[in-house]
DNA sequence: CGGTAACCGAGACGGTACGTCGCGTCTTCGA
DNA sequence: TCGAAGACGCGACGTACCGTCTCGGTTACCG
C-alpha cells in the first residue's frame, strides 16, 4: 500500500494571490524587526521566517520598506485612530498620550521609528513614507486641530502643521533617543502650546 | 645641485599614525554622506575616495558610525557651541536657531540626522551615539538651562531634560521629515515653554 | 514583428545548476594555471576570467583545489586512460610514455604537478587529492600490473605499489624539477624493473 | 633606593648584523613549517615567532623561500653529506637510505619537500632552488656516480643525471605522496638500476 | 671621543585576496 | 497564473598578509 504519508503542506493557492502568504510575510517582518532590530531585517530572513519564496515577496512589494508600511498603516489605523468626533482639548491630549504609548509599547511603534530612520538613508523610502503614511495622517490631525480651534477649544500660537510638529516632535524625539515619555511632558505640551493666553507674533 | 624635483609622493607616515590619512577619511565620509546619502556610505567607498587602504580605516575606527561621530563631534563643537556665558532667554533662542540652521544647512547636520537614524537599526550605534555625543551635549545644555533658571531668565514648566527635548524635539522632527524650520517655530517654543506664567502640575 | 534583436544576454539558469558556468570555471582555472602559474590562481581571478560571480564558485567547490581536481580527473580519464585490455610489457611501456607526455606537454599535466605541490602545503588538499585522484588511479594501475604478472608478461622485484612508484617516481621527479623526460629513461625503467632475471630479497 | 629592575632585554647588536636574530629567524621558519605546514608559513608569523621585526627579515632575505633554502643547505650538508671517499655500491645504497630517512624523519626533509612544491608555484623560487640546492648537490652526486663507475663498482644503463633521477625519484615521490619508504625499495632500485648485466639502448 | 652610519623593534601604510552575506533578477516545476 | 525553490551576477563586508616606509633607540667604527 503505497500512499504512506505525504508531508502535511498547506494547500497552495494556485491562481489567486495567497492571503496566507501575505499575512505570513507581514507578521514575519514585524516579528523580526521587534526581535532583532532593523539591521537584521533582510528580505531573505523574512522569506525564511515566513516560509515563503523570495520571489513571492518581490512580486507583491517593491521593497521591504513597503512591507513595513503595510503593517504600520494597518496597525496605526486600528490602534491609534485620530479622533474624529468633535475634538476637545482633552481628546487631543488623549490622542497624544496614545501616541506616546504607541511609540514606546506597541510593536508597530518600532516600525514607525524604523521607517523614520530608513527615510534618512534613502530618498525613495522618504517619498513613499510621506505619501502613504505621514501625509494622510497629518491631514487627519490637521482636521482635528482645525475643528478644535473653530470650536474655541484650543488656540495655538502657530499654524496647524507647526503646532502638530511641536506637539509630536518631542514625543518622537524621546522615543528615538530611547527615553521614556513622562505623562507630564504631554500635559505640559498641550497646556503651553494649545492654550496660550497672549497674542503671538507669527503663524506658520 | 644636480636633480631638481623627485617624484612628488607624499611622505608616508612610518611608525606613527598618519594625520593626513585620518583627515582624508573624515572628509571623504562627510562628502559621501552629503552627496549620496547614508545608503551609499560604504567603508570601501570611503577608502576609495580618501585614497586610503580599507585596513587603515578598520585600524582606527571600529565602524563607519564612529567615523561619522568623530566628524560630528568636531564640527558641532566648532560650529554650534553651547552658550557658556551667563545665558539669557535670548541666548537660548539664539542657540536653538543655530541648531535649526545646523540641522538644515550644515553638512554636519546631515551627519547628526544620519546617526539618529542609524541608532534605530543597531544598539551598538545607539550606545556609542549617546555616550559620545548626546550625553555630553545634553550635559552642557542642562547646565545652560539651569543657570538661566537660577538667574530668573526663564522658568520652564518641566524638568531640564524634558524641557530641552520639548525645545529640540520639534526642530529635529521637522528636519527628519524633510520640512523647513520656520523662525516662528523656534520663537514660539521658547516663548511658550520657557516663560509660562502659571504653575504647572508635574516636573520631569 | 516590431523589435528585431534584443540584447544577446545568455539565458540564465533559473533553478538548476548552470552548466555553462561550470564549464567556464573549469576552463578559466585551467587557462590561468597554465598561463600564469599556480601562484596567480586566485578564486577572484577565476571568477573574473570565467565571467562568473565568486559566490557561484564557492557554491559548488569548497576550494580552488577541487576545481583543479575536477579538471584533472576529467582530462586524465580522457587523455591518459590506464590500459584495460590484457596488458603486455609493451602496453605498460606505452602507458608510461603517455604519462611522460601528459606531464610535460598536456596542460592537465601542469594541473597534476600543481596538485602534488599544493598537497604539501595543506593536509586537506592532500587528503582530497589522494581520495579522488591518486587512490583510484593507483587502483587501476595495480590491476594492470597484476594481470601482466599473472600473464607472465613481467616479473617485478617489488610489490605492486612500490613497483608503480619506482616507475612513475622518476618521471614525476623530472617533471617537478623542470627536466625533460628522455625516451630512454622510460625504456630502461621498464626493462630493469619489470624484467629482472634473478630472485629478489623482499617484496613491498 | 628604588631603581627596581629594568626589563632584561638581550643586548642589541648596534652596527653589525645580529647573529641571534638570524638564528631566531631560521629556527622560527623551520618550526613553523613543521608544526603548521607551509600554508601557515607567513613572514609575519616568522617575525612574530622569532621576536624580530619584519624589516629585519626583508633586509636579509628576499623572500621566505630563501630562508628555507638557508636552513636546508646548512642541514643537508651537515646531516646528509654526499659520500666523497672512494664510493662503492654499498656506500651509494647507504646514501640513498640516508636520503629516505632524511625526507621522512628529519625536519629538514619537510623543508626540501616544501621547496619542491613551492618551485611549482613560482618560477623565481624554481630558479633559486636549482641554483642554490639542486644544482650543487647533483654535481656532487654525479661525481660520486662517475667515480663508482670508473672503479667498476656499478654500471648503470643510463647517463648519470637520469640514473640519479631514477634512484632518487621514487623516494621523493613516495615522500610527496605521504607513503613510507620501505628498505626493499632502495635496495631493489640500486640492484636493478646500477648493476644490469646486459647492454642498454640509449644513454641520457 | 664625538659624529654618524648601519642595525634593530615596532608598527602604520597602500594593496590584493580571502570567504561570507544579502541584494534583486531569473528560471524551473508543481498545484 | 501563482508560489516554493534556489542559482545567478553583483558588490560590500571585515580579516590576513604582502612588501615598503618611517620612527626612535642602540652600538661600533672613524675621523
Amino acid at each position: 500500500m503505497p500512499a504512506a504519508s505525504s508531508p502535511p503542506r498547506r494547500p497552495r493557492s494556485g491562481n489567486r494571490r495567497d492571503e496566507a502568504a501575505r499575512l505570513a510575510v507581514l507578521h514575519a517582518a514585524d516579528d523580526l524587526l521587534v526581535e532583532h532590530g532593523f539591521g537584521a531585517l533582510t528580505v531573505e530572513a523574512i522569506a525564511r521566517r515566513a516560509g515563503v519564496a523570495k520571489q513571492t515577496i518581490y512580486r507583491w512589494w517593491p521593497s521591504k520598506v513597503e512591507i513595513l508600511l503595510d503593517t504600520l498603516i494597518e496597525d496605526s489605523n486600528k490602534r491609534l485612530p485620530v479622533p474624529t468626533e468633535q475634538p476637545t482639548a482633552e481628546s487631543i491630549r488623549g490622542y497624544l498620550r496614545g501616541f506616546a504609548r504607541f511609540l514606546t509599547r506597541d510593536t508597530a511603534g518600532k516600525v514607525l521609528l524604523a521607517l523614520i530612520a530608513e527615510a534618512q538613508r534613502d530618498p525613495g523610502t522618504a517619498k513613499s513614507f510621506h505619501q502613504r503614511y505621514l501625509g494622510p495622517r497629518r491631514e487627519q490631525e490637521r482636521d482635528m486641530l482645525a475643528r478644535a480651534i473653530e470650536a474655541g477649544e484650543v488656540s495655538p500660537g502657530l499654524g496647524p502643521d507647526a503646532t502638530m510638529d511641536a506637539l509630536v516632535g518631542p514625543i518622537v524625539y524621546r522615543a528615538l533617543t530611547g527615553s521614556s515619555i513622562p505623562r507630564g511632558l504631554v500635559d505640559t505640551l498641550v497646556e503651553d502650546l494649545l492654550r496660550p493666553h497672549k497674542p503671538r507674533h507669527t503663524r506658520t
